[in-house]
RNA sequence: GUGCGAUUAGUUCAGUUGGUAGAGCACCAGAUUGUGGUUCUGGGUGUCAUCGGUUCGAGCCCGAUAUCGCACC
């Protein structure tokens, strides 16, 4: 994978880019929708290609390997010929769903032992059978098995949790480098900088991330209960450690805003499960605002759902009927938000990339910030 | 027509020996950040069918009326 750097802000970090990779490119700052077990929940890929224009989604190694399994994903020939989607995918490693959905888990510098949280069968993770089965997952980019250290660690544990992430890289990175694709387009792999909130082992994090030469970073370990001006300055302490050349992506973040904050300190890639999720529940985000589709407020105003959106759902039903179709529990309901959001997502990135292009990101983001950040 | 039972929040229902009502769902809001199609938080929105009686005090006891259900003729 080869990443060539297009374009920087004179006034900021921000900077725009493509990803290249054997499944297409990618241009940067980019937004990845969240397709955890081989699904955008309730988009269908021609919408993702010819709506959202999505062109990268994501996997879940964690859940993909509970179900369907190894087995099958094996013979299914890897995860895009499975899911039939032919543009490039990104796994997670599944060391944040250890940690956010396994009831029992313990980590050890094995490895992590957990049981699933579907039928508590237990397993066990090692960095080594963690590229394994990437491998077999077939992502074109995929992500070190590492811990998430909640954001209100204690710098001991932190530390200890910082010790066990650097381990597990190193064998991941080992393993990597042993190892072959298995359906003939190539693989690269991004290690994930930790150290909760503390700067003195992000630092050391990030050093030591960069030490194993990969083709990306990654930032993790934020938006999981720090403060925003913690995940700011976390950002901007990272970002200037990392190789200029390389893709960095802030993983699971966030908000329009955090995402747009996060561009103008230098990260190129994300992803957020709140556009489908939030979506799910009636959530909708635009360039007016934010809107709760299911506020009583929106049952008699017919008009279109977005006026400015970027999705062909935005101007053919109205804000009414949505709030309808969310009040009687349609499935339909969830699958226009989230086709709604994500469209909105990817446009924000697009324009957040033409106005670095242009020069002008700063003021037009600092107007921005303002305006999506807004309660309907 | 007779007998029995029921009537309490939008709905299904609870409500102690009589001390001016409460739950689930719904509803009205808020939260949700590397996804279990969720989950969590807050809010009671009421002429206790109606009228009258007993009582210091009635959702509760008594009478009448209305409506619904069941049984019998």
């Amino acid at each position: 994978m080869k990443f060539t750097l297009s374009c920087v802000d004179p006034h900021s970090s921000a900077r725009c880019g493509t990803l290249h990779t054997d499944h297409g490119d990618i241009q940067t700052p980019i937004f990845m929708p969240v397709g955890t077990v081989g699904s955008v929940k309730g988009v269908y890929h021609r919408d993702l290609k010819e709506d959202i224009k999505a062109e990268i989604i994501l996997g879940n190694t964690y859940h993909l390997y509970l179900r369907p399994g190894l087995d099958t994903l094996k013979a299914a020939g890897g995860l895009h010929k499975f899911e039939s989607w032919d543009r490039p995918i990104l796994t997670d490693s599944g060391g944040f769903q250890v940690f956010s959905l396994s009831p029992i888990r313990k980590l050890t510098a094995e490895g992590c032992r957990f049981s699933s949280h579907i039928d508590g069968s237990k397993h066990l993770f090692t960095p080594e059978n963690n590229v394994d089965t990437q491998r077999i997952i077939g992502a074109d980019i995929m992500m070190a098995l590492d811990e998430c250290c909640p954001g209100d660690a204690s710098h001991d544990y932190a530390r200890k949790s910082l010790d066990l992430t650097k381990g597990w890289l190193e064998r991941f990175d080992k393993r990597f480098r042993e190892t072959e694709p298995l359906y003939g387009y190539s693989q690269c792999y991004f290690p994930i900088v930790q150290g909760c909130v503390y700067p003195d082992l992000r630092r050391e994090a990030a050093e030591h991330a960069v030490q194993m030469g990969a083709d990306g970073y990654a930032i993790g370990g934020l938006a999981v209960g720090e403060s925003s001006e913690q995940m700011y300055e976390t950002i901007e302490l990272v970002c200037p450690l990392l190789p200029k050349d390389k893709p960095r992506y802030l993983m699971g973040v966030g908000t329009p805003v955090n995402i747009l904050e996060a561009i103008e300190r230098g990260v190129d890639m994300f992803d957020c499960v709140m556009p489908t999720r939030n979506g799910r529940n009636g959530m909708l985000f635009t360039w007016d605002g934010i809107m709760n589709m299911r506020n009583a407020k929106w049952a008699e105003d017919f008009s279109e759902i977005d006026p400015l959106g970027a999705s062909f759902v935005d101007h053919n039903y109205s804000k009414a009927y949505l709030h309808h179709l969310f009040k009687a529990g349609e499935m339909f309901a969830a699958m226009l938000a989230s086709e709604h959001n994500l469209a909105f997502y990817l446009d924000l990135v697009r324009e957040a990339r033409k106005h670095i292009q242009a020069g002008d990101f700063a003021a037009w983001k600092k107007q921005t910030v303002e305006r999506i950040s807004r309660r309907m």
